[in-house]
DNA sequence: GCCATGGCTAGTA
DNA sequence: GCCATGGCTAGTA
């Protein structure tokens, strides 16, 4: 596996519970701002085996990407049930829930 | 190397 | 338009 994919899912599996981020943000963090497009993939490819929460990663606008009808109901029910409000449209306040990670934790 | 993939995104029109 | 991956392919050695 590929540094930055590692990263991508460090960062990913340490949002809490209640809290989301974004695509974009996810990759800066991970050190390549404009390399969004790979946080979805590594979601599509990794989510599963590596148990990763993949209902709080959202786009830039706070809205949930998923097209697929069932996926986007079910990302919506994991983030209510953590607390997480969500709008009839899909959206989700960011300037409430999003998580911005502690700058490197000493150990 | 090249090319497709992919739940994006900053920034014009 | 951006860009990291994985898979596949020409084309050398």
């Amino acid at each position: 596996m590929q540094p930055f994919t590692e990263e991508v899912i460090a960062i990913i599996r340490a949002i809490p519970a209640g809290k989301v981020m974004t695509y974009g943000q996810i990759a800066e963090l991970a050190g390549s701002r404009r390399a969004a497009r790979q946080v979805v993939r590594v979601l599509h490819a990794m989510s599963r085996s590596h148990g990763l929460p993949w209902h709080r990663v959202l786009n830039a606008h706070g809205k949930i990407g998923e097209r697929d009808g069932e996926s986007m109901m079910r990302q919506i029910e994991h983030l209510e049930a953590e607390g997480v409000k969500v709008s009839a449209r899909g959206e989700i306040d960011l300037a409430v829930y999003q998580y911005w990670p502690p700058p490197e934790s000493p150990i």
